[in-house]
Formats: structure tokens, C-alpha cells, sequence
DNA sequence: CGCCTCTTTGATAAAAGTCAATCAGGGTGG
DNA sequence: CCACCCTGATTGACTTTTATCAAAGAGGCG
């Protein structure tokens, strides 16, 4: 049924029909609680279904530090595949469901089937990607500039979705944002304000209706260094 | 001969002589030349046998971000693999050698040699940490602590190679080490000022010497949050 | 030898963080 | 059902960190 939500592929019917088989086991997750934590074996990775997932490393020193915000569609722990062991920790923004894909089995339908190899390999490169893009934002944005960024980008993903592009609801905290962002979350929230006074959108708690796309993707790019 | 150089493995005697057939090329990099570029064809990665490598992204609106500096032993180019075309530049810090892994050919290697795929999966994955960690460090630490974590980072890596940990040649300028800690180029080359002058290493130009290691690692811990 | 790039250092400014107080909702228990 | 509490959000005053601008110094390569 929802095959492509948990692995969206572009392959012939009868392959499709195959990896029926690799989705037999879905989770359901409450707001708050965790898919899986760091030192977790990591044997699967996990389509997300419904609702958002959050991802956070832990520091040495114990900081956390958010690296992925993940919407229905996108795809949640490859980054556990170097030692079979999960680095990071994945909890649920909100009531969410995900289906299982376990590792071992993919590779047993992966054998006869390359397309999914070649398929995963996609995937892992768009994580690999991502990160890189953040990296970037944190890198050499300015605070306005990436949560412009950051802004815009849930718009996109949620637009892909169906939803509406210019109004939605955000899942995390500020904190979370400023986390993700490499800011505080005090400043997080004063940018929000700030964008609100300059007529780009409009806040009220976490429901954002963004006023002004063009402005916003203007403050995004406005560096030209 | 060195093929653990290309692609790290542990793998049977005879799946090593497979390899064999993998790599066949190999291309000299000359100091300051492009591996490839933005828009590349991506069919390959490749496997540094000396020298060190630069990647770097390019912003929407031109700016730069280096993502990683790789040292032999090490792959680079995984970042083209969701498109078949590179989205970074890796550019040779130093005159360099890589050889070419061919996409096509190692899957049809693979198609025999579970544990290759497994390998390559593996190296994905610790891109992705790589970069996670980077994350973290640009996210959530002080401009000290950033530069204490990569002096660090590169001592080990040099030491894993068989060099010195105490004493090595840094490859890149200030204004990429800043670029690549999300700090400008003033700020590290004061930070490298003030390490010396607290007596935690001696440098002079690029060349450093760790003299308080425990130190180091103690400045980049420092957070306690 | 001299130019050119890289580096160092200083003075100043701007950005973002910290501390603190208040405010707003949402859920819980009386 | 309402008051209260607790978490999350906002806003202000102030501080710290880091960037920016500028000038001078050091090597290295042609």
C-alpha cells in the first residue's frame, strides 16, 4: 500500500510487490518517546509514517546538539550502520508511526534486486547531504539567515507532502530550533518576532503563516560574500 | 599492495585479490587542483593514497563551507551519489594520489561480495558521523573548544597513519581551518596564538607541536552544560 | 631580490549569548 | 468547572564573544 512512504523507490511493480515483504513491523511512538537511543543495536532503519522525529547527538561534555528534524517520508537511522550501534538518539515531536526495514532482510531481497542497493545508496548520500547543508547554514549564515533557511525548508518538505506551504504548525520548541540552528533559543524567538514586525509572517505560538515567501527567501540568500 | 589504503576492509584473502580488478586507476593530484567539481558526473569515489584533500560546498548565494579535510586512508567523493553528480568541490591541499573506485564495478564485485557492500555502507555511515560531529562542534561549541577538537582530531588521524601525534604539519590556512570551524581567520590565528602562549602547544607557521595534550583535551571538554 | 600570499596583532563594532522577569496556554487536580 | 501550576515563549538590560577593518610582519617562490 503506502510502500513509497516507507521507501520511495522508483521500480517496476513486481518489485515493489517484494519489498511487501520487508515491511511487516510498525511502531507506534508517543510524543516524547524514543525509536531508539545511542549504544541501541541498530539493525533497521525506520520509514516514518506519520508524525515528525527529531535526532540529537550527545557531546562528551553531555551537550546535545539536534541534527535532523524528520517529516513522513523521510527516512531515520543510517547513521547507526558504522558499528551496528546507534549514536544518536530519535524521539517523536509528537504522536508518530514507523515502519521497520531490517537491515538483514534488505539485503536478502537487495541480492536480487539492485535497484533497492542502489536505491539505499541514494538514500544514505541525501543524509550525507543534509547534514552538509546544515553545516553550511550553521557554518556561514547569519542567525536571520538560517532560520529564514530553516523556515523555508519546512515550508518545501511540507509542501511535498500536501500541506500547505505558507501555513503550518511547527512541532518542536524553540529551544529545539535554536539547538538545531546553533542558536539560543532566546534569540530564536526574537527573530520570530522580528519577522513578524517586518510583515514576513505571523506567529502565534508555534502556528506560522508566512506572509511574504519571496522576502523570506531574500533574507535567506542576503550574504554575497 | 595497499589495498587497505583504498578501501579499508576485512575481508578473506581471496576477496581481496577481487579488489584487485576494482582498482585499476589512479590519478595524481597536483597541489591546488580539482578531484571534481559542482556538476561533475559522479561515477566513482575515491580512496586517497597521499596527500590530503579538501571538500568543500558552494552557498546559493556563492559563499563557501569546507566540510572535510581528508587525509590518505580515507574516501572522498560519497556525496555524489543521489544524483550521479557531485554537489562539492575537492580540491588537493598538497600535491596527492587517489585511486578511482568505479560505482559499476564495484556493484558488480559486490553482487558476489556481501561483505563489499557492507564495507561501502559502513564508509557512508561514518561520513554521516563525520559530519555530525562537525555539526556539533560548530553548534554547540565555543571558538576555542572548536579548534582545541580539531587539533585534537587531527593528531589521531595523523597517529592512526603512523605519524606523530605531537608534532605535524598542518596542510591548510588559517582561513580554511576558520572557514571549516564556522570562524573567521583572525579568530583561529589568535586562538593558535593564545594556545602557545598558555603553553599548550608551540607553533610556528603551520607547523605544530602539542606540548599539554591532556590539556587540549581538557580545553575542548570544557563546556559542562 | 622582491613580490605575493599567508599570518599576526590591534582597535573597534556588531552579533549573539546570558541573566532575569513576565506572560501565555494547557493540562491537572481540587 | 475553575484555579493553579508548569512548561514554553517573549522581552528587556547588559555582557561576552566573535567579526570586521586595518596595518604590519614573515616566508616562500619565481
Amino acid at each position: 500500500m503506502l510502500n513509497e512512504v516507507c521507501l520511495p523507490v522508483g521500480m517496476s511493480r513486481g518489485d515493489v510487490e517484494r519489498l511487501d515483504e520487508l515491511i511487516k513491523e510498525r511502531i507506534r511512538l508517543p510524543k516524547g518517546s524514543a525509536l531508539y537511543g545511542i549504544g541501541d543495536r541498530a539493525d533497521a532503519i525506520y520509514g516514518i509514517r506519520s508524525g515528525s522525529i527529531k535526532t540529537q547527538l550527545e557531546g562528551s561534555s553531555g551537550q546535545l546538539q539536534i541534527t535532523g528534524f524528520l517529516l513522513p517520508g523521510e527516512i531515520v537511522g543510517m547513521d547507526g550502520l558504522l558499528e551496528s550501534r546507534h549514536v544518536s538518539h530519535a524521539i517523536a515531536l509528537e504522536d508518530s508511526e514507523v515502519c521497520v526495514i531490517r537491515i538483514n532482510e534488505m539485503d536478502a531481497i537487495a541480492q536480487q534486486l539492485p535497484a533497492l542497493q542502489h536505491q539505499f545508496r541514494r538514500l544514505m548520500s541525501k543524509e550525507i547531504n543534509r547534514s552538509h547543508q546544515l553545516l553550511m547554514a550553521i557554518g556561514s549564515l547569519r542567525s536571520e539567515q538560517r532560520l529564514a533557511a530553516f523556515i523555508l525548508n519546512m515550508s518545501q518538505r511540507l509542501a511535498t507532502l500536501g500541506y500547505s506551504p505558507n501555513e503550518f504548525l511547527l512541532r518542536m520548541t524553540r529551544e529545539e530550533i535554536g539547538n538545531y540552528l546553533g542558536l539560543t533559543l532566546e534569540t530564536v524567538s526574537r527573530l520570530f518576532s522580528r519577522f513578524a514586525r517586518e510583515g514576513l509572517l505571523r506567529i502565534q505560538q508555534r502556528e506560522i503563516r508566512i506572509l511574504d515567501m519571496h522576502g523570506l527567501q531574500e533574507l535567506a540568500l542576503t550574504d554575497c560574500a
